[in-house]
DNA sequence: AACATTTGCAACCGCGTGCTG
DNA sequence: ACAGCACGCGGTTGCAAATGT
């Protein structure tokens, strides 16, 4: 996207940027924090010398600058995992996002709205037809997620995570295992948070 | 080729929560 | 106990790119 508002810093007022980011921008903010650390946005926006809200600098921190950050290629068991996560969670962008080392809740958030809301709701509109023995484990777990009691849309409403009335096994009782299985499963609520964040908090 | 529509995603906004003085 | 601040989250918007007509 073309940086619209660059021209913003240049106005008495003081203006905040808004809108895509720059080069520019991008660099000075990397170089603060590598420097301060991802802490006090507010005074990262100011020192960094950046015509930014502290929100603005987090977010485009977290989202793109951050370390170890991975971008799109979404892999199937990706997908898979954001499938059963949004089942357990819901709408719980971060937590899942926690799961899926290198993600953030934005591109989670992101993919699930474009992509994932979609074949869900193609599934529960013809679950007979789209299950063959070829499908994808993402296929499978859709259709899991579609014909579930549970509708995806009721827990996507509420901020408020759904209640467990399911059973946890019959959920993650699918054909491939693999990486997400349920010892796995069972530990990820008591998981800490991002490494990364932790060694930035020591500085 | 030109225009309209849809898609994908970066970024913003408002609100809730926790921390600090 | 309270107010102010900073942070984090989820929902939403805006717009470029892709696709359709």
């Amino acid at each position: 996207m073309a940086p619209k508002n660059s021209e913003a810093s240049t106005n008495s007022k003081m203006v905040m940027n808004k809108g895509a980011w720059t080069g520019e921008e991008d660099r000075k903010l990397a170089e603060y924090i590598e420097v301060h650390g991802p802490k006090r946005w507010k005074t990262v926006a100011m020192k960094a010398g950046l015509n930014r809200c502290g929100k603005s600098c987090r977010l485009r921190w977290l989202n793109y600058l951050r370390p170890n950050i991975k971008r799109g290629n979404i892999s199937d068991e990706e997908e898979d995992l954001i499938l059963r996560l949004h089942k357990l969670l819901g709408n719980r962008w971060s937590l899942i996002a926690g799961r899926l080392p290198g993600r953030t809740d934005n591109e989670i958030k992101n993919y699930w709205n474009s992509h994932l809301s979609k074949k869900i709701n193609k599934k529960e509109k013809k679950p007979a037809e789209c299950s063959t023995p070829q499908d994808s484990i993402t296929e499978k777990t859709c259709e899991a997620v579609a014909t579930g009691q549970e509708t995806v849309e009721e827990s996507s409403k509420g901020a408020a995570i759904p209640e467990l009335s399911f059973d946890v096994n019959e959920l993650f009782d699918l054909s491939t295992q693999g990486t997400y299985d349920l010892e796995w499963v069972n530990k990820f609520l008591e998981l800490d948070e991002d490494p990364w964040l932790a060694v930035a908090e020591d500085r």
